[in-house]
RNA sequence: GGGCGGUUAGCUCAGAGGGAGAGCGCCUGCCUUACAAGCAGGAGGUCGCAGGUUCAAUUCCUGCACCGCCCA
């Protein structure tokens, strides 16, 4: 055998084993025709991210499950990959350009598109990297790129069929605008602060046509007054009654001078400011949808930079928050500003650039959703999904159910470009080229018409012109994504993956994402791959810091996982992480538990060492031969508490409860195996008929347990594994051993019970020694116990008085007195501890006091219970029976510990009582 | 405003209609030949509050409070 050292290093080793695995060809799905096929794609990260505590735990999720459906037989696939994340990459290409002081304007979209694929060679790489320092088992030769030509193709195609269904359309909607970015993003792309920011409330009067009675003006509330400009209606709720007589007359817009109906409409809410809101639906989602409802204008006063245009002179070419300040100013000039109010202001964020987003009406294109959620909403109903949670697939129908046309252009260049072409001469007049820096940005108006094609077409389908051009937008994000298991897959093509893989099993994800991208990912999977995307959604605790708050760079909140890999290991930062990811809660991290893992990897480390030791330290018996043998207690004891472990993992892992599965094996080992097998084994080992039989025992469990927590911990079991050279290693790598299974023969009660009673008998005594101040003390014992008591003792006193440093045990009836001896009793067997000096008493008369004083309280509590009639009547007689029986035990306990007590007294007031 | 989740030991969380659990932390004693990242022993909780159902509620129901998330 090789040298085992006695520390252990976890860099060296996950390096090495990292490398062999996949030189092996270990992590390559798809090769192995005989088996079932077992699939998950992962979520895609961004292709400039680098990993997070969110994705550290969401891919120990997927490893461990990969690995343990891989040892449990499945040819396992599953396909890494990441998203080309447009705005994200864009930005940050952006600001390595404004480094150099270009901007990508003057470098225009070929050239910046060229730099941003550059960047993605050089850099887009290191998120998966950090996957494969994790342990993460992917099929690495599989990645996929949503931007790969394979990928576009799949998302053009997909475009393409929408698009003649009529699901695609183009039309003005308010989005979220970054006046930077000069795109729209999506809810998810902006970052709101929950209370709002600090603000202003601006009062401002708008003069009524005509005076109603006393009433010369209406005041409406805005915090944002710069918009007042393309104001065109005053609005009231309708049922308001302190604005009932209002309705209908016309206000004068303040600073321009339009004529506004005040309306009635039932969305403004009577509490906000006034109760009197104006209407501005170019710059306004509620006030929008006014607009649509009363069919009223939507002038827009704002360009896409956030520059005031179509305003009265003295704010035109102004910047949005310049205007707002010279508005305020001309109210003020005007005596129309009431009053100002500091205000909590909703605001959004560009999510990559912190700029304020602008609610803008823009043209954009868009999704009709509503026949397409039908699609996913007849699966869910049909429960083929399951989610886990299962309340998230309740979240998810109810969003279905509401769900809004999705928004799927981007005013960017990095992505895919939308398959949309116009010819520039059937749409004359309908189209203008605007310069943005050396940009030719083409718009083409509402009304031009658009022809798809999957590639670029030649010439115009209609007149044969070849003047044509191409809609700037590129496609969001998520419509790339939407698409990710199937496309991974091959589709449209009809890959044998695809028919091998598809639906895929799981989806592991953040609740974040649920709506955004899972349930879109239903929706094509179903239309467009003919089946669920995947069987089981598996929705994951969110990480967050120790006090509960949201892990973010920007808050500084963030922690490093790979900081914390280098600290505690692959190994330590999966258990560690695994073991927090409870239930349905958030998950507030703590280091400790990856200290405690660690500290379990150096456990098995040093238990491993000394099977290694004890395996040289003699002859050792096939395990066949120590099955033939009729084994000693432990060894039964610890065979059946062994497949309890076994079976318990294995039920907790195929319902998906990863952390019990870890906190299974960690007890079973720590407490188990190593406080007590491995003790236990020791005055075994030297004993020439049961130490060979033992160290099979040993070898057998410890081969195991290795098995059954590689999928956490593969790193360090991979090493342990091959350190050992088990007889049972037919495979080359643990990584690919036959995950245990639960074999029935070895559970043993009687065994369970008996080891039970004796570990009590040896912890009584331990506590004793303890509460005297003699722990290491090796002292005589005297026992009373019954008939199959004491036998069990006796054949068992071989290992008991070495763990328990019993030095003589002798045998006395029941109530026979033992001078001089401090006692106590276990499943009504008496054991004495004859003392030859006196430690310290008075803990132990501390600890029989109170225990005495429980026990009282239990039993009256009891017989109180017992003495009430209708329990006896109604209460199913098993649990009067077993109270009664309790009661029984209380009260024998209760004299038990009271004749303790006063024989304590007596001993204390013997000074040097003698051992009889 | 609507919906959802949570409230159990100092901290993070399991749990279940009839005797309160784990990990970490804490206290005491130990370098006992695998392991001090360890071993042994120990302390610590009217299970958020108020009602209700039940022979029995920390567990089921209702309301409230507080924390968090999602949607508008």
């Amino acid at each position: 055998m090789d040298q085992f050292p006695t520390a252990y290093d976890p860099a060296e080793i996950e390096e090495k084993w990292y490398q062999r695995w996949e030189q092996a060809g270990l992590f390559e799905g798809g090769k192995q025709e005989g088996r079932p096929p077992y699939c998950i794609t992962i979520p895609p990260p961004n292709v400039t991210g680098s990993l997070h505590m969110g994705h550290a735990l969401n891919h120990t999720i997927h490893d461990i499950v990969a690995r343990y459906k891989r040892m449990k037989g499945y040819d396992v696939l599953v396909v890494p990959g990441t998203d080309h994340a447009g705005i994200a990459t864009q930005v940050v290409v952006e600001k390595e350009l404004a480094r150099e002081g270009l901007s990508r304007h003057q470098l225009g979209r070929e050239k910046f598109l060229e730099r941003v694929w550059k960047w993605k060679e050089e850099y887009g790489g290191i998120i998966l990297h950090q996957m494969r320092r994790l342990g993460c088992s992917y099929d690495w030769g599989r990645e996929r790129f949503t931007m790969d030509p394979g990928y576009e193709r799949a998302v053009l195609e997909t475009f393409l069929r929408l698009w003649e269904e009529g699901l695609i359309y183009r039309g003005y909607r308010i989005v979220n605008w970054c006046p930077r970015c000069l795109t729209a993003l999506s809810d998810l792309e902006v970052e709101r602060e929950e209370e709002g920011e600090p603000g202003f409330l601006w009062f401002v009067r708008y003069p009524l046509l005509e005076p109603v009675g006393d009433e010369r003006f209406i005041t409406v509330a805005t915090t944002r007054p710069e918009t007042m400009l393309g104001d065109v209606a005053v609005a009231v709720h309708p049922e308001d009654s302190r604005y009932r007589h209002l309705l209908g007359k016309t206000a004068v817009l303040p600073l321009v001078g339009r004529y506004l109906p005040i309306i009635g409409d039932e969305a403004v809410d009577p509490r906000f400011g006034t109760g009197a809101v104006k209407v501005t639906p170019a710059h306004d989602p509620a006030d929008f949808e006014i607009a649509q409802r009363k069919n009223l204008p939507k002038p827009l006063v704002m360009d896409e930079t956030g520059t005031m245009i179509n305003v009265p002179d003295r704010f035109a070419g102004l910047d949005r928050f310049i205007a707002r300040q010279e508005v305020v100013k001309a109210l003020e000039e005007e005596g129309l500003l009431e009053r100002t109010e500091d205000y909590r202001v909703p605001l959004g964020r560009c999510y990559r650039c912190d700029t304020v987003i602008e609610p803008l009406m823009s043209l954009q294109w868009f999704v009709r959703m509503e026949p397409l959620a039908q699609i996913a909403l007849t699966v869910l109903s049909e429960n083929k999904i399951e989610y886990l949670p299962p309340r998230f697939l309740r979240l998810t129908i109810d969003w279905l159910t509401n769900v809004k046309d999705w928004c799927i252009s981007r005013q960017i260049w990095w992505g895919h470009r939308i398959p949309v072409w116009y010819c520039l001469d059937c749409n004359a007049g309908r189209w203008q080229r605007k310069r943005y820096g050396d940009e030719d940005r083409y718009h083409f108006s509402e009304d031009a018409r658009p022809f798809a094609a999957l590639t670029t077409p030649l010439s115009c389908p209609d007149c044969q012109g070849t003047h044509l051009g191409q809609d700037p937008d590129v496609l969001d994000t998520w419509f790339s994504s939407a698409i990710w298991p199937h496309a991974v897959l091959g589709w449209p093509q009809e890959t044998k993956e695809l028919s091998r893989f598809y639906p895929t099993d799981l989806m592991i994800t953040d609740r974040g994402i649920l709506y955004l991208w899972v349930a879109r990912m239903i929706i094509t999977g179903v239309k467009f791959a003919g089946d669920i995307p995947f069987r089981t959604v598996y929705v994951h605790p969110t990480v967050l810091t120790r006090e509960g708050r949201r892990m973010s760079k920007s808050l500084g909140t963030g922690i490093d996982p790979m900081d914390l890999l280098g600290r505690y290991g692959a190994d330590g930062l999966r258990l560690g992480l695994i073991v927090q990811a409870e239930g349905t809660q958030d998950l507030r991290f703590h280091e400790e538990r990856l200290e405690m893992a660690r500290n379990f990897g150096k456990k098995l480390w040093n238990a491993s060492r000394f099977v290694a030791t004890a395996l040289q330290s003699g002859p050792c018996a096939t395990w066949e031969e120590a099955l033939a043998r009729n084994p000693t207690l432990p060894e039964a004891w610890i065979r059946s508490r062994w497949q309890r472990t076994v079976l318990a993992v294995g039920q907790l892992l195929d319902q998906n409860d990863l952390a019990s599965a870890g906190m299974t094996l960690y007890n079973f080992l720590w407490d188990d195996f190593c406080d007590w097998f491995v003790e236990i084994s020791k005055p075994a080992l030297s004993d020439s008929t049961i130490g060979p039989f033992y160290r099979a025992t040993l070898r057998t469990i410890l081969d195991s347990c290795l098995r059954l927590l590689h999928p956490f911990m593969p790193f360090v079991t991979e090493e342990l594994w091959h350190r050992l050279h088990f007889p049972s290693q037919q495979e080359p790598f643990l990584m690919i051993a036959r995950y245990p299974t639960f074999e029935r023969d070895h559970i043993d009660e009687e065994a369970e019970k008996k080891m039970a009673f004796l570990m009590e008998l040896v912890r009584r005594t331990r506590a004793l020694k303890a509460d005297l101040g003699i722990p290491t003390a090796i002292i005589p014992l005297v026992f009373a116990g019954d008939e199959p008591q004491r036998r069990v003792l006796e054949e068992n006193l071989w290992w008991l008085r070495f763990i328990g440093r019993w030095q003589e045990v002798r045998w006395v009836a029941f109530g026979q007195p033992v001078p001089g001896a401090l006692s106590e009793s276990v499943d009504g067997a008496e054991v004495y501890l004859p003392l030859s000096g006196l430690g310290n008493l008075s803990k132990i008369r501390e600890r029989l006091s109170r225990q005495l004083s429980d026990v009282q309280k239990e039993s009256a509590r009891t017989r109180s219970r017992l003495s009430n009639p209708q329990f006896l009547e109604k209460a199913p007689q098993q649990v009067v029976q077993s109270l009664k029986e309790r009661l029984a035990e209380l009260e024998s306990s209760q004299k038990v510990l009271q004749a303790r007590l006063s024989a304590l007294e007596k001993f204390s007031s013997e000074p040097n009582p003698s051992p009889s």
